[in-house]
This record gives C-alpha cells, sequence and structure tokens, in this order.
DNA sequence: TCGCTATACTTAACGATGTTAATTTTATTT
DNA sequence: AAATAAAATTAACATCGTTAAGTATAGCGA
C-alpha cells in the first residue's frame, strides 16, 4: 500500500518545486517585483496551485527565509569545526556572518530586511535556526568571558551588541553599496576588532 | 504682476500639502499600505493630480526621505551646541543617533530601510543632510585622534564603523521588537561604549 | 470494467494597485 | 467676450494577491 506514500511524497516534491522557482526569482527580481503568477509560470501550474502549499506570499516568503538560515547556521558551525581558542572563533563566526552578507547579498536582504518587514511580532521560536546561531554567539562570548580573555561583562548584553555591530556594517554595506566606503574587508575587520579590542580583559 | 507669484506659492502649497499627507499615512500604516489614491483622498483631489508635483510613489519617497533626515540632523547638531570635549560629543551623538531610531522607529524605518530598496544606486549628493551627517561624524572622530584621545587610528575607517555599529543596534531594535532584548538602552550603551573602548589611545 | 468519491488542479473573477492618456474645467490674458 | 494656458479630473490599462466555483483525474469498491 505505497499509494499513500507516493502521494504524499509528489505533495512535498511540488511543494520543493515551487520554493525553489520562488527562491531563483526572489534572487533575481527581488520579493517585491515577484508576482505569484510568476512563479507559477515558472513551475508550469496554475496560481492557485501555489496556494494548496503555501497560505500567502508571506508564507512562501517566510519558508524560503527559514531555509537561507539554515544556510547561514551551517556557514557559520563549519568553522566552528576547527575549535581554536574561543576569541579565535567568536572573530572568524563574526566575519563570516559579514561575509556571508556580502556573498549573497539578496538572501541577507531577504532574511534580515524584508521579512521581518512582511512579519511583524517575528519571534525565535525554540530550536529554529536564528535561535540556534544567536545562543551560538551567547556561547562563545561566554566562553570568553570564563577564561578571562573577556572582561566581566554581561554575556547577554554582549552578545546581543555584537550582533549589532556586525548586523550594521553588513546591512549599510548592503543597503548603500555606492556610499564612498573604504575598502569593505577593512570595515568589516575595523568593525569586529574594534568591538573586541574594547571587550579585552 | 503678483499673479504668477501668487501661482508659484499656490502650487508650493499643494506640494507641500501632498507631502504632509503623505508622510503622516506612511507613518501610520506604512509605505507599502499606502496607495496613490488613500494620498490622494486625503487631500480631497483625484489621484493624479500628485503626479502633477511627484513623478511617482517612489519620487514622493525620496522627498519626504530628506524632510525626516532633515530632522534627524537637527536632532543631532542640537547636541554639538554644548561644545564639551570631542568624546562626549561623539559618544552623545551616537546615543542621539540611535534615540531618534527607537523614538521615531517608523521615520528610521523609511530613510534606511524602504528608501533603499526603492532608491537603488543612492549616493549621498553634495550637501545633503546625509552627507552632511556622516561629515559631522568624521570631524569629530578626527578631532579624537588628534587630541590623543584615541589610538592612531584611520579617521575615515573608523567613522564608517561607528556608524555600521550604531545604525546595527537600532536596526536590530527595530526590526525585530519581540525578540528577547535585555533592556534597550543598555544594549545601545554597551554597543557604544565598547566600540569607544576598543579605540581608546 | 463500471461508476463513485476524494483529491489535484484550473478558470474566472473581485477589488485594489501604480501609472498614463485623453478630456474637461478653471483662471488669466487679449 | 473669445482665446489661451494651466490645473485638475475621468477613464482606462495592465498587473497584483487572493478567493470561489468548477473541472479533470486517479484510486476505490463492485
Amino acid at each position: 500500500m505505497g499509494i499513500r506514500e507516493r502521494k504524499i511524497r509528489e505533495k512535498e516534491q511540488l511543494r520543493q518545486k515551487i520554493l525553489d522557482a520562488a527562491r531563483e526569482l526572489f534572487m533575481v527580481e527581488g520579493y517585491e517585483n515577484v508576482s505569484m503568477r510568476k512563479v507559477a509560470e515558472r513551475i508550469e501550474y496554475s496560481p492557485t496551485t501555489i496556494y494548496l502549499h503555501f497560505k500567502n506570499k508571506t508564507d512562501l516568503l517566510i519558508a524560503i527565509s527559514e531555509n537561507i538560515l539554515n544556510d547561514l547556521l551551517d556557514t557559520l558551525q563549519a568553522l566552528s569545526e576547527d575549535t581554536r581558542d574561543s576569541l579565535s572563533n567568536l572573530k572568524s563566526s563574526a566575519k563570516a556572518y559579514a561575509g556571508f552578507g556580502l556573498a549573497h547579498p539578496k538572501d541577507f536582504e531577504l532574511i534580515f530586511i524584508i521579512r521581518p518587514q512582511h512579519q511583524e511580532g517575528l519571534r525565535l521560536t525554540e530550536g529554529s535556526a536564528g535561535e540556534r546561531a544567536f545562543r551560538y554567539l551567547r556561547t562563545m562570548v561566554g566562553a570568553c568571558v570564563r577564561q578571562k580573555t573577556f572582561r566581566e561583562v554581561d554575556v547577554e548584553t554582549t552578545a546581543q551588541a555584537l550582533w549589532s555591530a556586525m548586523h550594521g556594517v553588513t546591512s549599510l554595506l548592503i543597503a548603500y553599496p555606492d556610499f564612498p566606503w573604504v575598502e569593505k574587508e577593512a570595515l568589516i575587520d575595523m568593525t569586529i576588532d574594534t568591538m573586541l579590542e574594547g571587550l579585552k580583559a
């Protein structure tokens, strides 16, 4: 009796096909310029079929955002594999966050700029990619404090401040690509290095 | 022959009326939820009349953004009136930037989040509010370096890094109001204080 | 193999959007 | 009072997100 299973599988495949098509289009054309009809056309289904898999366009955006967030989390966690000292880990993770933004500006924009605009009251649910990413950051900060690499700062506040600083550079570099920035790498380094210097014991 | 003058004045008045109505609506309903028809209805003109004064909706957004940026610049410059030491000036300006964002989140969102999305290739033109604000920041950083309050850092890079950090906290606090932030003031203080600490001579 | 039923999918439509073209009203000049 | 220039409007186009209603299809028991 594998019929039911096959149907579920086919349904899941179509859902994935929609996600792939939409993500691709969002990246190339930008969320606001992609209509449900365009997504439908690309997968060769009628527009309404999408609504059998996603409640609305925002729901589609959210699902894709979660996928991207998982990619980002993978990128960050791949770095902690080589477990050097906590400070190096923290620094390379912070740089990876900004690096991800520069390498995939459209992804960054979608998850951190567009999504919160369309999903107000967004909160990090237990075990979500965003929640795990931030917990990972807090752990690294905690380690630096425990090992007296940092002075006795509040771990939660410090983690949030570090995220803020890295998020700031990345957002600005993406939002204003034509601003007369100094070399991007240099700016990213200056931001994270200054923060870390300010936290030293 | 004051007829021509009166006509110009009336035209300018209507333009201002449109700006006021649109800004008010943008603040309350959000840019994307405000249609040209809604703006028109509020000023009791037909929708097309707006197009006699603004090329399109983006043009309206830009004009309003410039107004808001001037407000922000005023807020910042009011602080430098009491000319204490450069470091205090820098610190209070940085806090004022974040404070403006928290006090007027919709304004902040409009000029720093929405506008760059609709006006790509945006550059700070000579003498614009944005350009003056940043130049002011660079001057304060330069003063701190010259007086050896800061170590010998590159002024341009440092100014951009400081803006990044402050922009980051503010953006995040606004974008994710439901994130479990520590006390907002504490987070803002931690971010700016850590940056300044990291720059000390 | 036949009809029955649930599921998958499509067609048609609604109200709203930004924007343009064509037209009418209004105010000024001759 | 007629002509002209300016200001404002009406009507329309293409497109949007989304819903309701209808049609095809695939699996089922007989």
